[in-house]
DNA sequence: ACGCAAAAAGTTGTATACGATTTCGCTGCC
DNA sequence: GGCAGCGAAATCGTATACAACTTTTTGCGT
């Protein structure tokens, strides 16, 4: 499924390599491997991946309007850090249209995207009886899959590349916000789902998603620390 | 109104000249000053303000990202001319997502936001009895305003931005395949849609919102008229 | 020793330069 | 007359250079 998401972008593209280092980036982030506040400075990037500033630069933007990172005029650009109102907003997004995806991607699903889904399922469970963070890495990004691949069979590219932006803004979320150490998504849910679309239950299964949805958000600690800097971390 | 949507992207940043690039491009695409498929080539946009042909590309990028551009590598950036599926999911997604916005913007709906709305149509009424290009390019603009005030209101700042992208792009699917003389957007529903807010009707809202959506998109032609370039052209 | 000011270092904003790729027109051949 | 091939012009992709701004360090005076 990677493949097929990637080849729908590529077909004759390839635009350029600041693409790919976007993509690095963006990789980075959606893993947590670059934590939320990180300072992605141009020449560090530039260095990093063996270009000018040029492309590490052109790179930045992009992620930027993707809201991955922010950059600051005349600051640098830094891993988005995003406000517990952001947060909540991006959940709200997400409860706003995944239902609607859900519900087209329904109408259109095929005996071969059903086992498709259920292998990355598979994959989704395989990686969570692991150890180690390069499996925990890993089943984040699964988990995130299973949205992106419901986005992809509804057929709608744009509503695609909306759900791609906010399942990648989500992780970073979850990694500023998440308290449970289990993973980010419950994922006997994605199977309940699954199961309600096969049984052609479309309202039972926009219901799972929202409570799947809700169920994530319920793990995040959207009380607004402000910083809580100065006396507030010091007296106890 | 206006001046609140620009405010809130603006705060301290004011970004950089290439920000200001793409919003008169922009502005332009959407007012139809720009045809679909024009070439922006990233020269003649760098002498037409003044800059370089370094913020001429991020200009063009930025747009890219839009989806108002589309740059092919190594030949430029044209206008997008959107093909008729993506037209269709463009439709798809605004009937996706603007009952969505619509309920929440109810949810939150201040009588000042409301005078504003009626503020807005009565505008739009005055351009439409008007006479001259000007007045319809501001017709245009006005008519894709209704449905961004909403998504402001909503208060989703994720969904705000996703619903310009989106107007924005109806806007060049009009121009392409639109067929009546008359505008974008029937008028009349914008009313009917802030009347049934008003009387909390929401079910019948969101029905008259896809109603409208419904509208636009019948105007338009979509058939597949590839080209057309050929013998079909001439034999008649 | 502390605080403030000025300079130095580092980083971003923008312009220019150069190599690579495409496009277009020309010449010459069929 | 038309088409293939080649060369020039235009345009894009990327790197480098310089100016403007921010931050840090240094040094002086109190």
């Amino acid at each position: 499924m990677k493949s097929a998401v990637k080849a729908q972008q590529a077909e004759d593209s390839a635009e350029t390599g600041a693409q790919q280092i976007r993509d690095a980036i963006r990789e980075a982030i959606v893993e947590r491997r670059l934590s939320p506040g990180t300072k992605l400075s141009e020449s560090d990037v530039g260095n990093l991946f063996n270009v000018s500033r040029t492309l590490a630069r052109a790179a930045l933007q992009a992620l930027s309007y993707e809201g991955l990172v922010s950059v600051e005029k005349n600051r640098g650009a830094f891993v988005a850090y995003p406000s517990p109102d952001e947060a909540r907003q991006i959940f709200a997004a997400r409860r706003l249209v995944e239902p609607g995806i859900l519900r087209e991607a329904a109408a259109r699903i095929t005996p071969g995207d059903i086992s498709q889904l259920r292998e990355l399922l598979l994959e989704e469970g395989r990686l969570m009886s692991e150890r180690g963070q390069t499996a925990r890495r890993a089943e984040i990004k699964a988990s995130g899959d299973f949205h992106l691949m419901l986005a992809e069979i509804s057929g709608n590219a744009i509503m695609q590349r909306f759900m791609e932006e906010l399942v990648a803004r989500s992780s970073l979320v979850i990694a500023l916000y998440g308290q449970s150490t289990a993973s980010s998504c419950g994922h006997s849910e994605h199977g309940d789902i699954i199961a309600a679309i096969e049984n052609d239950d479309l309202d039972r299964a926009c219901q799972l998603m929202l409570h799947h949805i809700a169920h994530i958000e319920a793990d995040l600690d959207l009380r607004a620390r402000k910083s809580l800097g100065l006396k507030e971390a010091f007296e106890l």
